[in-house]
RNA sequence: GGCCAGGUAGCUCAGUUGGUAGAGCGCAGCCCUGAAAAGGCUGGCGUCGGCGGUUCAAGUCCGUCCCUGGCCA
């Protein structure tokens, strides 16, 4: 399989689709927002006019009402990845958010989902006495209290919402299980940071200038409050406080631009570690970009094929 | 031309009765076991508008000049 990964507005999914276009490759979505119903032009999902029948997996299953997690996107994309190379397809993932792809291939340990019951509780402590949630966590699980700062609430409260419900510390609940099974050819986009801030500016306003507050009044007239996960995301935060008259047009381009930018840091910053990743530094759709990707997976595919055809046999007792 | 209010970090601004400067945001770097487009951490020597003066010591007092905004001519 294929993973295509690097920061929003590289050209992912442009190159993404010239390489499934050459190998009878599947597009697999590995971003937290593009699996949501109707969120379209503020996540810049590619409209299924441009997909050129390629098949286009995880997008649009989610409802904007669910929340959604790592470990269910984990569970859902082994299956689909499964039901591609099943019937002799290339799977071709396409990733920006890198905890999802971390999920997908190197799997999470067993642990509960968000208790949401629990987790009222634990905040409304956490509300009376700011600091307490961490201070419990110091107790009951030293190793995760060291490892995640008191101020990140988030994090502490899913420690000790592990510990709470497992009766154990993070550390003790059992290994993730990795993704096997599929030989990976891992490409990363890393263009210049001052084109690709570019480029991301000049996007914000064409999904501005291209109906994004049109598409928000949709949502809204569609039975959401405004209130639902997804529209905590960049450029729907804004366009709904556009719409409510808390921000000019101009002050929601400019929030979403400043917000694009620092985003597209934070995935450098996580991808940077990602192992065995072939980096590429320029936008997925220049045209050297392609030439060169290509000629890697072509090298992949071959070297690829060889392999199957000698550990073919021994995979049956596995 | 006169009066008033200002000119302090990239931006917005704090700076007590004089003891060589801070906060938010930005920016830079980073973290990450089910909210991840989320959440969190670390980093601030900047001619305190210029020049003189008073003082052991001035962003802080005095003089003068420059700039910005407002009001009056």
């Amino acid at each position: 399989m294929l993973v295509v990964l690097g920061p929003t507005g590289s050209g992912k999914s442009a190159l993404a689709m010239e390489l499934a276009a050459r190998c009878s490759g599947e597009i697999v979505n590995c971003d937290s927002l593009q699996l949501y119903r109707g969120f379209d032009i503020g996540t810049a999902k590619t409209p299924l006019a441009d997909r050129r029948g390629i098949p286009h997996h995880l997008f649009d299953v989610v409802a904007p009402q669910m929340s959604y997690s790592a470990g269910e996107y984990a569970r859902e994309a082994r299956q689909i990845l499964a039901g591609i190379t099943g019937r002799g397809a290339v799977p071709v993932v396409v990733g920006g958010t890198g905890f999802y792809l971390r999920a997908l291939l190197n799997g999470l340990p067993a642990l509960p989902d968000r208790d949401e019951d629990l987790r009222a509780r634990l905040m409304s402590r956490e509300q009376k006495r700011p600091g307490s949630l961490h201070k419990i966590l110091r107790r009951l699980d030293p190793k995760s209290a060291a490892a995640i700062h008191a101020n990140d609430i988030q994090k502490v409260t899913r420690a000790l919402e592990i510990r709470l419900l497992t009766n154990a510390p993070r550390q003790a609940t059992g290994p993730a299980e990795p993704l096997i099974g599929h030989a990976l050819l891992k490409i990363g986009l890393d263009p210049e940071r001052a084109a690709l801030n570019e480029r991301l500016d000049q996007r914000v306003i064409e999904m501005f200038a291209n109906g994004l507050l049109d598409e928000v009044r949709g949502l809204l007239a569609g039975g959401l409050t405004g209130e639902e996960k997804p529209f905590e995301s960049l450029g729907y935060k804004q366009a709904i406080a556009c719409l409510r008259g808390s921000m000019t047009m101009e002050e929601a381009i400019a929030s979403t631009q400043l917000q694009t930018r620092q985003y597209a840091k934070r995935q450098r910053t996580w991808f940077r570690r990602e192992p065995d990743v072939c980096w590429m530094e320029a936008f997925g759709d220049a045209a050297s970009t392609i030439t060169e990707a290509v000629a890697v997976q072509e090298e992949f595919l071959k070297t690829l094929g060889k392999n199957n055809r000698a550990v073919g046999p021994a995979k049956t007792d596995g």
